[in-house]
RNA sequence: GCCCGAGUGGCGGAAUUGGCAGACGCAGUGGACUCAAAAUCCACCGGUGGCGACAUCGUGCGAGUUCGAGUCUCGCCUCGGGCACCA
């Protein structure tokens, strides 16, 4: 019950409970979030990441889907037609070894769980047209998951390699490289091993180049996630080089392949270059050294580094090993014939996997030089070096040892570098474009871009996924699936609990060959999850098409996602691998975009109150519940979106949500009150309007202003605050005039205001409003954003600053538009204290703000 | 090592294009109401000096540009993030 002197028996008590329930009921009663296609409205696609099941949401969840929410229902009321879909990312590990523990099927623990999460999204009032539901783990969603794949396979996109793969030996699969950061599963922190296996791959190299060149078109992402994305590709401008392989004679040898190509970004140190490297994993290495006298040596280098941990190699600092081969290799460009040797820092799968060797400009090779004791020649120089002098015109002169500790690295003049000698060497330098192009010139080298991307490896040893649809035959090899064949189902009712796999699943496995009749075995690994996550948002586009995944014309009509929410640690993963099968699908022809997101927010992560990330092993989780039940989703949402910034990390604090109920409590009270004085009827005529109510209708107009250019900002706690000030307002004139003398028709607007512009963020509490207080048909959700207009809030006299020498010195009142000349003078005027005894030789005016006057 | 961010009161954070630093809120202080408390309402709320008007300092540190710098430039410091034996 409010207390206000005047209004006490009409206000009822802001009661959340009751309240939401009752509109959670009515909204699904009416359906009132569905979409209809409407071509007479512009588009708005609003997107959250969909979730895991894992459980209830938790707060994470909630910040992400509140921001959402709150744009969709913004949107919506500005005029555009708001697709706001929601579904789950179902398959997957967790599901599966819930089920293996509690001797269940995965499938029912994945349905329990997404029936918890979408009543707790109602619950939290989110706007989702339910009837786009998508979970990937029905088969509905999961057989166009292996359409797509068979089309990329058509394509040439999926192929089979047999390859050092990153497995987890908990998780007992193989990773993709994105899944495994410094070494451990991204999963579980387990320490990732290599094997050597053969997996399905998908060729999101192809596309290295335009992933990394349309970062460029997306304006709207946050420059971190792009640059993440680009650091990722590792995009690498260099040359690759021909070198010749021979024995210590010099001559070529029986069987060998001749030439040994080397990428290198820095082509200007081939005359530096003292030994050759390969890698452990070379191929042919073995062949090379075997029954030789350096066989023994090179074993022993090739299987240590099958030992070494992804853990270790990413911190950098171990031992480098290596042993010669007993070969030589002709330096295309200086002549000099250098030993080759295999050395276990040379990573097998960049470039290709053989490495020229510079000793004086590479740190790495510095080391292992001075390990083995092979020469270092100083090729470049920077011109203070002592060495400098001696060598930079006397190009007979060889020095083939340096004292140093460390390899020069610093950019500078090329020495001992034959006709190049004098140059300047570096990346992109003179010197490497002369020596490239005269390799160009002889055919022994060209320009050549390495990425650091790798492939996408796909397949997974684990059962709750999507099945690849192939089929291995013995006569006809690996085939796909014909299409309609498809989906090849999931079985529901493996033993997990008894350990058993799909390669154990007989009913599963036991198939026929569709080219040859013959009996065959299916594929019974499944496809990494991250497939199911990077289509579902065309998905939403057309969700009930039983023909196609979705129709070109669904897609080009709401693609691409316009506003799209996420945590950060998809800015890799998810967001690279959705972009890939954007591109991918539109040369297929399926779509017309290039890029699926025009708009990302990473939302920050909601911290517990020490700032410590809530996990449950923690036992530091605030769930949702905990603030809903005692104060309603309205509160929370209040709270999550005014606390912070919403890409800005933040510690959970229960009395800044005390806070935000608060101000629920209180903008009720002055909705009310405002309501109660307010006449629907009256029509709105500033000329009658006194003091009082005209400084609130400016009031009005500034704060609607400001709110409004916050939500196109997305800028939530600032939208808040400028509601806050209006609430602030309004309780001012309610304070200040009495009853019986404020205009009915500015109370009523401004009531509507106030509510209009806090329903996207509290939904419940403004439809209640709307319709109990305001007597409003229909839902507030579908009423128009209030209009403003800044003229209306221009005062007859505004306050001005004044500096004189850019210190802030007095205030005064101008009238609106006032000249230079005359803000000047009320400006010297006010400020005649510190003029006294000096010339004011100039003044800065700036119009409605202030004048700095400058003296002498 | 390479590449990005960020640093503002006791706290979360504002300051949109170089123009009054600290909006809005939390916490706190004082007051009104109350037998009292809670709730609510009103006022105050960066440091130092002063009864006070006011003065002075103040946006991580140091320079610079400018009539004027939280904002721009240069050089540092600290924290956070990404990549990394990638040739």
């Amino acid at each position: 019950m409010c207390d206000c002197t005047d209004h006490k028996e009409e206000i009822p008590a802001y009661d959340a409970k009751t309240i939401e329930e009752k509109w959670v009921k009515a909204w699904d009663d009416e359906n009132l979030f569905a979409v209809d296609t409407d071509p007479a409205k512009p588009k708005k696609y609003v997107l959250e990441m969909f979730p895991y099941p894992s459980g209830d949401l938790h707060m994470g969840h909630a910040r992400n889907y509140t921001i959402g929410d709150a744009m969709a229902r913004q949107a919506r009321m500005r005029g555009f037609d708001v697709l706001h879909p929601i579904g789950f990312d179902a398959f997957g590990l967790p599901a599966e070894n819930a089920a293996i523990k509690h001797n269940t099927q995965a499938a029912a623990w994945t349905y329990k769980n997404m029936d918890q999460a979408l009543a707790t999204m109602k619950r939290m009032g989110f706007s989702y047209d339910m009837d786009r539901l998508v979970k990937t783990c029905s088969p509905d969603y999961y057989r166009w998951g292996q359409w797509i794949f068979e089309k990329l396979w058509e394509r040439g996109l999926v192929y089979r390699k047999k390859n050092p793969v990153n497995w987890c030996p908990k998780c007992e699969t193989v990773l993709a490289n994105e899944q495994v950061t410094e070494g451990r599963c991204w999963r579980c922190d387990s320490e990732v091993e290599k094997r050597d296996l053969e997996q399905w791959y998908i060729k999101i190299t192809a596309y290295a180049q335009e992933l990394l060149d349309d970062l460029e078109k997306l304006p709207g992402w946050p420059e971190r996630v792009k640059q993440m994305q680009a650091n990722w590709i590792g995009r690498s401008e260099g040359a690759e080089v021909d070198f010749t392989l021979c024995d210590a004679e010099g001559n070529p040898i029986e069987g060998d392949e001749g030439k040994i190509t080397v990428f290198t970004t820095r082509a200007d140190t081939l005359f530096g270059n003292t030994f050759f490297l390969l890698a452990p994993e070379y191929k042919g290495l073995m062949e090379m050294v075997e029954g030789t006298e350096y066989e023994d040596a090179v074993r022993e280098v090739v299987e240590g580094a099958k030992h070494i941990s992804a853990v270790e190699r990413a911190q950098g600092t171990l031992e480098k090993h290596g042993a010669f081969t007993g070969r030589y290799v002709v330096n295309p460009v200086s002549g000099a014939k250098v030993p080759v040797w295999v050395a276990d820092y040379v990573i097998s799968d960049y470039g290709t996997g053989a490495v020229m060797a510079v000793p004086c400009g590479d740190q790495r090779d510095f080391e292992f030089a001075k390990k083995y004791d092979l020469p270092i020649v100083p090729i470049i120089l920077s011109d203070d070096d002592p060495l400098y002098d001696q060598l930079k015109d006397e190009k007979s002169t060889v020095v083939t040892s340096v004292d140093w500790d460390e390899a020069l690295t610093c950019e500078g003049t090329l020495v001992q570098s034959g006709k190049y000698t004098g140059m300047v060497g570096g990346k992109h330098s003179e010197g490497e474009a002369a020596i490239v192009a005269d390799l160009e010139a002889a055919g022994t080298g060209k320009r050549s871009v390495q990425y650091r991307l790798r492939d996408w490896l796909i397949s997974r040893q684990r059962y709750w996924g999507n099945p690849i649809p192939a089929i291995h035959c013995e006569h006809c090899g690996i085939v796909p699936v014909p299409e309609d064949q498809l989906p090849v189902t999931l079985p529901e009712n493996l033993d997990l609990g008894a350990g058993e796999t799909l390669a154990e699943c007989r009913d599963f496995y036991e198939t026929t060959c569709p080219v040859c009749g013959a009996p065959a075995r299916r594929e019974t690994d499944t496809m990494d999850t991250f497939t199911c996550s990077s289509w579902y948002y065309l998905r939403y586009t057309d969700p009930h098409n039983t023909e196609l995944p979705f129709s070109k014309d669904a897609a080009n009509h709401w693609m691409p996602v316009d506003n799209y929410i996420g945590g950060i640690e998809h800015a890799i993963l998810h967001l690279l691998y959705s972009r890939f099968f954007t591109k991918a699908l539109r040369d297929m022809g399926f779509l017309d975009v290039d890029e699926p997101f025009t708009n990302l927010l990473c939302q920050g992560m909601v911290k517990d109150e020490n700032g410590d990330t809530m996990s449950k092993s923690k036992g530091n989780v605030v769930p949702p519940s905990s603030v809903i039940e005692p104060y309603g989703a309205d509160t929370m949402r209040l709270a999550i979106l005014f606390i912070a910034p919403p890409e800005k990390d933040f510690d959970w604090d229960p009395k800044a949500v005390a806070g935000a109920n608060r101000f629920i409590k209180r903008a009720w009270n002055i909705v009310w009150r405002l309501a109660n004085d307010g006449d629907a009827n009256a029509v709105l005529d500033t000329s009658v309007f006194s003091d009082a109510d005209m400084k609130l209708y400016r009031e009005r107009h500034r704060t609607i202003a400001r709110c409004t250019q916050d939500f196109d900002r997305q800028q939530f706690n600032t939208a808040i605050s400028a509601v806050m000030e209006l609430v602030n307002a309004a309780s001012t004139y309610l304070n200040a005039v009495a009853a019986g003398e404020r205009n009915a028709a500015l109370c009523r607007l401004v009531a509507t205001d106030i509510v209009s512009v806090l329903a996207p963020v509290c939904p419940f509490w403004g439809d209640e409003l709307w319709h109990e207080a305001l007597h409003n048909e229909g839902s507030v959700y579908t009423a128009p954003w209030p209009e403003f207009d800044l003229s209306e809030a221009v005062e007859d006299e505004v306050e001005i600053a004044v500096q004189v020498l850019g210190k802030m010195r007095a205030h005064t009142k101008v009238p609106t538009g006032a000249t230079p000349e005359q803000m000047q003078a009320a400006a010297e005027s006010v400020a005649s204290k510190w003029l006294e005894g000096k010339t004011v030789v100039k003044a800065i005016c700036v119009p409605g703000k202030l004048v700095n006057l400058v003296v002498k």
